[in-house]
RNA sequence: GCGGGCGUCGCCAAGUGGUUAAGGCAGCGGCUUGUGGCGCCGCUAUUCGGGGGUUCGAAUCCCCUCGCUCGCCCCA
């Protein structure tokens, strides 16, 4: 293939699915309006720190899955590889944590340097939510609810959401290094991806899918004896508050989220429909970020959720299909006169709200009607030499049992439209 | 980064060493030069992702390479 192809893990959604993703796009504009949550656009490039120092240095993300490149000043550049950070910087560049909490959203793609596989691509979409400065494990439920109807209204089924908690930034810290200890005490014990993680990721360890690790690991010290009193009623008020609003989940002591800088509650939703990348939503609680960054000691709460996996499930349901462009009114014309009034005359129907194809082809009246049925047009308007003559059009229904009309011109718009209302026969 | 599967027309797909590479869908043209949906007829891959090699001869065998895909890792 000499044709030039897109980049590896670089997907272009065709007008077959962009309906459905508009349809996405919509109704989660709609859920943040409803819960006052106002929409924050960063750019796709920032400095490589922001990233580095956000993310954390030893995970992944950072290590080994960042389009970084040096711009022309030499500058270290990556394109983002998720929103959070983008979006803590912003709000701390602009000084708006001094107007008080702000309750966030964005979306847009991201961008990691992976293999590509089901539900993955190098360059995906995500719609999250940023709610900063609040501390309350109310906060948390809020954000996990406006996360869960969403996925509910959209229609996707056979969501699961799992719940944990990872303490505070100190308790976290202090069960590290007790973990790390034991786990060095055991070194010979552990299998090889593990032995690395300790110095990597030591609480991934706890995620191992080795039998025999998993065997050891129930000796290992755990998160839940390591939390503080504190720590412990702020889980418990997270889970009421959910059980109050009827949301189930499944609390997973094994869910850690590969980010350094989430602490408290941890929590994703995933279907089992998905193939191996089964989260849908993945967010939680990161109250050390923002001080991290430079700004104020800021609590906080978040998630994001995968638009590629959404719309992967929402396709593979049984729904209608979301329509694409299909236009209300196909106008066919002819001879001189005819083609010459077509344009205006689709232009002053499209400025009534209708949806118009012109057919500008200039091809046989037999081969226009043609592609007018297949657009899928409900109407089609006819015009010649004859009726531009007489400031006239034909009306012809493509698809019920309306007689064909001949009507002015300045008619046309207001009679579409109302017979589009009417019943379809 | 590591494993498995796959790569024949825009899409689906037959063909596994031997003259011109089936077929279906879509597309285009015609039957039908002011009226579509059905039907019928015709056209659309000198070429089998690309490059080498074996052979009298390859889409079919070998090597390399590129790409897609599923999984591992990790994550949305």
């Amino acid at each position: 293939m000499s044709s030039l192809q897109s980049l590896r893990g670089m997907v272009d959604l065709l007008p077959e699915v962009t309906g459905l993703w508009q349809h996405v796009e919509a109704t989660a504009r709609e859920h943040f309006r409803r819960a006052a949550v106002a929409e924050i656009r960063t750019p796709l490039l920032e400095v490589t720190e922001l990233f580095a120092r956000g993310i954390g240095e030893a995970t992944d993300v950072v290590g080994k899955e960042m389009y970084t490149f040096l711009d022309r000043g030499e500058r270290s550049c990556t394109l983002r590889p998720e929103g959070t950070a983008s979006v803590v910087r912003a709000v701390i560049q602009h000084g708006l944590l001094s107007q008080g909490p702000q309750r966030l959203w964005y979306g847009g793609p991201m961008f990691r340097y992976e293999r590509p596989q089901a539900g993955r691509q190098r360059q995906f979409h995500q719609i999250g939510l940023e709610l900063l400065g609040f501390a309350d494990a109310r906060s948390d439920v809020e954000a996990i609810a406006i996360a869960w109807d969403l996925l509910a209204d959209l229609g996707v089924g056979g969501l699961a959401l799992e719940l944990n908690t990872l303490g505070s930034p100190d308790d976290r810290v202090r069960y590290r290094s007790e973990l790390v200890a034991w786990l060095e005490a055991h070194r010979e014990q552990l299998d090889p991806d593990s032995l690395a993680r300790i110095a990597t990721n030591p609480l991934r360890v706890l995620d191992s899918k080795v039998p025999e690790t998993q065997t050891l690991l129930a000796g290992a010290p755990t998160l839940a004896d390591a939390l503080s009193g504190e720590s412990h009623e702020r889980f418990a008020a997270v889970r009421l508050g959910l059980e109050a609003l009827g949301i189930p989940f499944q609390l997973n002591p094994r869910l850690v989220r590969g980010l350094d800088y989430y602490s408290h509650t941890a929590f994703e939703i995933t279907s089992s429909q998905l193939g191996a990348q089964a989260t849908v939503c993945g967010g939680g609680r990161y109250d050390g970020l923002v001080q991290q960054l430079g700004g104020p000691d800021t609590p906080a709460i978040g998630w994001a959720l995968g638009m590629e996996r959404l719309v992967l499930l929402l396709s593979q349901a049984d729904r209608p299909s979301v329509a694409a462009a299909t236009p209300d009114l196909y106008v066919v014309s002819r001879g001189e006169a005819g083609e010459a009034a077509a344009l205006p005359l689709a232009r002053q129907c499209r400025a009534a709200g209708l949806a118009v194809e012109l057919d500008a082809s200039g091809a046989a009246f037999g081969k226009q009607f043609k592609r007018a049925d297949r657009s899928g047009a409900r109407f089609a308007a006819v015009i010649g030499d004859a009726e531009a003559g007489e400031g006239v059009v034909v009306l012809k229904d493509l698809r019920g049992e309306r007689p064909e009309q001949r009507l002015a011109c300045a008619e046309l718009a207001a009679t579409v439209l109302q017979a589009l209302v009417g019943p379809l026969s």
